[in-house]
DNA sequence: CTTTAGCACTCTGCTGTTTCGAGTGCTAAA
DNA sequence: TTTAGCACTCGAAACAGCAGAGTGCTAAAG
């Protein structure tokens, strides 16, 4: 890749940021005025000419300005662009948010991805936080009525799972509330495998009862994340590239099926550390549905242990510079609180 | 007013039909020769004058065709409209879905709007079911670790909310588990004020217990329903009436920020028998954000007790036809499956 | 060797005009 | 009461013309 001289990199940038603005192909004589630069027009369209050939910039027609290309605006996140930090106040307005938030996960995440939304303008999207490897922590047995019960799992980490289930036969809150105490004792910080090896396979309720923890641990493991949550979809209407609605309604598609996002978040940040901060431009040519778009994407939480994942997803020509911040200050505001919370309990469980 | 002749009746239904299906105003012509009618396009015409001067149908401007106004839609839906069941093999196919769900209410709801959006092609929206007055079940205290506490409480209809608590200082959880079983004792059955009036003023922890427990039912029972659940927003941007982006984008946030729709929820259902379904068209001049949309709306569950709604929302030139019964079916199923939940408890409880 | 002024050329995006056709309302005859 | 006929209206589409923004190239200036 040849080098670019500091003028192409200033005339990239520029067009980038133009471009970012107006979603206007950008002229040279426009970039001179706008910016009082030094030089001529023709001059910058020299450059502009060098970057073409490049395949930082495209044009859209002869004659018409340029735009960025995928390469270019690769190129800005990984050469160009400063890493700022969230401007002090920005930070401050948003972690007395969460310090206002009522403790619970729930909260945190609508609050997470109100906040990305609003500050990017984009859609934002998170996984709640969801333990590597999912461990028994407690069981509740209630009885409903007739033969239904309410069994509630909760697993280190922090996720619920509640599930009816109906017995052959009706059976007393009391037997209930005997065989769920020897459960947490016998399963108490155990994984999967270990419960399944271990189940009791002579008293038949424990038996169903164990059967229905293995799924549900099984079904929490296997999800890439915890509970997903999103906000913003109205954000994407308003950029002129997804007036054609054709574009918009793939885009909304995408956030009501999940399965595309589920794999995108799974891929993506099985690969990055917590805190570093991933940007995908144009789909990488692996997501034809996010061809127009791009996503930064972060990682949460106690690495190894409970992580998830949160992030935005807009135009390609998105604020990057005001979207990177954002998402690294706010997953680290998540890892704040996924420490306060789960920090230990690993350890407890081994001990 | 006005009665309509047969003919009129007739000239305001095909007007109708048509219109849902193009979205582009009907001329007298073009109904003859769609519909073969034995009549001249004159004399249509002059039906529709007189359609026009009763205000069921609108002219978009001088020599354009006609459109069906609010009034003829309202007109249609109550005189015109056969009340049909929805066909037999689509009954069948949709509660065949149903059978084979996970019996969770949060699986139920997520395929109830799966498949009021595919039939209507439109949004679709249900809330939970919800218990009339919400009273205490069950609470389970379970210690995470440090001073952090895990809150679970159930209540009568299946609501569950659950909390982190920090308090002052460590407590095992075999005091929880005391404190636990006393409140599920002292509790049991009770609704809000009776917590309120009963709760105990001596032990502190308790006391902190019972003030969450309190707040919780409280936030429970002043919700208008249970969680809300909505699928097909990709659907309206299908429609030509939303093809301006402002007007869809109003749509969406609808969505994102929900109040509007808690309150259309709430203020038409209570009025409403379960069984009926309701249509509010064009916003019925309460609601502003929803001038140009319909809405049907039918409730579900069991009178009294345990309720919740669902219904569809879509471009007032839906097909109302096929809505209603599948808005009524559906509400049918899920009445059918909080029956065989929840039936009795209201009395288990009292008794 | 680099920069820039100058110029011819190429598109796009308006704007105004025209045309076409669907649809109306009215009138008079059946 | 119905319908044929007709003049009239209005929007949508097609078209031409023009202005403006932008390009690439060349040749002169630094």
């Amino acid at each position: 890749m040849p080098e670019l001289s500091e003028r192409q990199k200033m005339v990239l940038m520029l067009v980038l940021r133009e471009y970012t603005e107006t979603a206007q192909p950008v002229g040279s004589q426009h970039l001179v005025e706008r910016y009082h630069l030094e030089m001529s027009s023709a001059t910058v369209r020299n450059e502009m000419v060098a970057l073409t050939e490049m395949e930082y910039l495209r044009q859209p027609h002869t004659s018409a300005g340029r735009v960025p290309s995928e390469e270019g605006y690769r190129y800005f996140v990984g050469n160009l662009m400063r890493q700022t930090e969230l401007p002090e106040t920005l930070q401050h307005t948003i972690s007395h948010q969460f310090y206002q938030a009522r403790p619970e996960v729930e909260q945190w995440m609508t609050l997470a991805v109100s906040v990305l939304a609003h500050q990017s303008q984009a859609i934002s999207m998170a996984t709640a936080p969801h333990a590597e490897t999912s461990r028994f922590k407690h069981i509740e047995l209630i009885a409903t009525q007739g033969r239904q019960i309410l069994i509630v799992l909760v697993m280190l980490g922090g996720e619920i799972s509640q599930r009816i289930l109906t017995l052959p036969e009706p059976v007393t809150q009391e037997r209930l509330s005997e065989v769920a105490q020897r459960l947490n004792q016998a399963y108490q910080g155990l994984s999967v495998d270990e419960i399944s090896a271990a189940a009791s396979r002579t008293d038949a309720l424990e038996a169903d009862i164990s059967a229905l923890i293995i799924e549900d641990m099984r079904r929490v493991a296997d999800r890439p994340g915890g509970d997903f949550y999103y906000d913003g979809l109205a954000n994407v209407l308003a950029a002129p590239e997804f007036k054609e609605t054709q574009e918009a309604r793939r885009t909304l598609r995408l956030f009501e099926e999940r399965s595309t996002l589920q794999d995108l978040l799974s891929r993506t940040t099985q690969h990055s550390d917590v805190g570093g901060v991933q940007v995908l431009i144009g789909g990488e040519e692996l997501w034809q549905e996010l061809r127009q778009c791009s996503v930064v994407l972060a990682r949460y939480g106690i690495p190894g242990q409970v992580t998830g994942t949160l992030g935005v997803l807009g135009p390609m020509r998105m604020s990057y510079t005001r979207a990177i911040p954002t998402v690294r200050y706010v997953a680290g505001l998540l890892s704040e609180l996924v420490n306060d919370t789960f920090a230990g309990e690993q350890n407890d469980a081994q001990a």
